[in-house]
RNA sequence: UCCUCAGUAGCUCAAUGGCAGAGCACUCGGCUGUUAACCGAGGGGUUACUGGUUCGAGUCCAGUCUGGGGAGCCA
């Protein structure tokens, strides 16, 4: 039975070569009207983002009654001809000549005809991805997904599965889950009263990572270009429409690389990850366009074609500070910028995707490179209008005397990244790397505006139920 | 975590401190080409929770919980 099936998306492909002729479908009910003698069935199969129409009539079906009777949300499986459409709006639809109901969906099916709200279908993320938005959404995700490995591949990238659990405190992005088999209500204690993680699973105190960034590394200095795409995760109480507990990120790792070379990489990717959704996912982008963000394909085309810009930290605090602008955050050298300037920048100034290079090394991680005036490093963040910081990244510091400096400033504990420093101390090399989120990419380019509707099931702060 | 707004039927929302309502959904009936079908009827409520003020609270007050928006942290 199942090599017989036809997809919905195939259909639409070549639609001439299968009028007239029998047609096997299998998929969901979205919405059935019913009259005394005939009725229609709007089918989706999951396979494309368009439904298919189905008509029954009483004289064909000899369970005309039953169907009619179908809820939205049954699975049934469809044997018809494929005929052109009378109505105006589908160009086919099949004429059923049998019908088997597969799994009813009783009256009390939570998902309506009409349009729902994003927080109401989070309370049932089971069900959401068969709403139009949330089935553009996912496909896309995974189009997007595969995009970036193309491009990465097409490169040469060696791609590298770094690992979830860590055993160390030193990937220095922010709080970190700890994963244990100790029986939290009979926790084994050392001499000291604390908790002895000796006796734990590792035989050390473990985590989930943060980031890749520092295991990529290595492979960087042996492979020269690599990325990694996976699960990271942080323990922050972050309750923004930005913030994940649990998210996707991809971090390329270039050796023999400089500042310059990670943008020009970040700028190819962003480029390359955007035509290809749009040359492959034409209809999903159309409707986002038409329901999500009317100005999105506007914005998304003149990214293709434009060039980033580039502003240092120096520069961009200039810029601000005679913008003019009421800040609700003072604007001054060494202080981080905040989201309402980012989208100062990058809105009102370049109206376009900015990198911001250079800044204070006070406010940026231990392992970034120290630039030649001793006060700044060679960082860059590219902020985007409507998302703002999309992708984090920097030119690694490779020299092993300035890398202790900066360990031993910052009070971190030299001994925890023995390994990190042998990269230096065996062949080091200049590299390079950036860290893009993938769902705030997703959002990027769907106009979704919250990170809790681009996650099949999102793990925020108090929110794991799915 | 902070600021702010909200929580009433399955969903989206009304209701001056004074009878708990509508549209959609659902159930039943009607309808020979529908398009978020249409027409008729019906069922459906611990007004998030706990306490308080009041003759009387969905409405006012306090606390808690949940959600939205913004901020911090970041990707």
């Amino acid at each position: 039975m199942r090599e017989d099936l036809l997809t919905i998306k195939e259909i639409y492909k070549d639609p001439g070569a299968f009028y007239g002729k029998e047609v096997r479908l299998a998929g969901w009910i979205r919405n059935i009207r019913d009259s005394k003698v005939f009725g229609f069935i709007d089918l989706n199969d999951g396979s494309c983002f368009s439904n298919l129409q189905v008509v029954f009539e009483a004289d064909k079906l000899d369970n005309f009654e039953q169907i009619a009777k179908l809820g939205v949300g049954s699975a049934i499986l469809v044997k018809g001809i494929l005929t052109e459409s009378p109505g105006a709006k589908q160009p086919f639809e099949v004429k059923a000549e049998s019908i088997a109901v597969e799994g009813v969906s009783p009256s009390d099916y939570p998902l309506q005809k009409k349009r729902h709200s994003f927080e109401f279908l989070r309370t049932i993320a089971h069900l959401r991805p068969r709403t139009n938005t949330f089935s553009a959404v996912f496909r896309l995700r995974s189009i997007l997904a595969y995009a970036i490995h193309k491009f990465f591949q097409e490169r040469d990238f060696v791609y590298v599965h770094t690992p979830i659990i860590t055993g160390s405190d030193c990937e220095g992005a922010g709080e970190m889950f700890r994963v244990t088999t100790l029986d939290l209500n009979a926790l084994p204690l050392d001499d000291q009263g604390k908790v002895d993680f000796s006796e734990d699973f590792f035989g050390c105190d473990t985590k989930l990572t943060v980031s890749g960034q520092l295991s990529a590394e290595a492979y960087a200095l042996a492979f020269r270009n690599v990325y990694t795409f996976g699960p990271t995760f942080r323990a922050e109480n972050s309750n923004t429409a930005r913030h994940a507990s649990e998210f996707w990120m991809i971090e390329p790792e270039m050796a023999f690389a400089d500042l310059a070379d990670d943008m020009k990489l970040a700028e190819d990717m962003m480029k390359y990850i955007i035509s290809y959704v749009l040359e492959h996912a034409p209809a999903e982008m159309e409707f986002f366009n038409s329901f999500i963000d009317k100005e999105l394909l506007e914005r998304l085309n003149n990214i293709v074609s434009s060039e980033f810009a580039h502003v240092t930290y120096t520069e961009a605090v200039k810029l601000l500070e005679k913008s003019g602008e009421a800040f609700n955050y003072p604007v001054k050298w060494g202080m981080d910028l905040q989201t309402e300037h980012e989208r100062y920048i990058t809105e009102k100034v370049f109206k376009k995707p900015v990198f911001v290079t250079d800044y204070p090394k006070e406010i940026k991680a231990f392992y970034m490179r120290l630039n030649d005036d001793g006060k700044t490093v060679a960082a860059m963040d590219l902020l985007v209008p409507g998302v703002g910081e999309i992708i984090g990244g920097s030119q690694r510091e490779e020299r092993l005397d300035y890398l202790d400096a900066r360990i031993e400033e910052l009070g971190l504990n030299k001994e925890e990244y023995w390994w990190y420093r042998e990269l230096r101390k065996f062949g080091g090399t200049r590299h390079a790397g950036f860290g893009l989120g993938f769902e705030r990419a997703i959002m990027y380019m769907t106009g979704m505006s919250n990170i809790r509707d681009v996650i099949p099931f999102p793990r925020t702060p108090r929110s794991a139920e799915f």
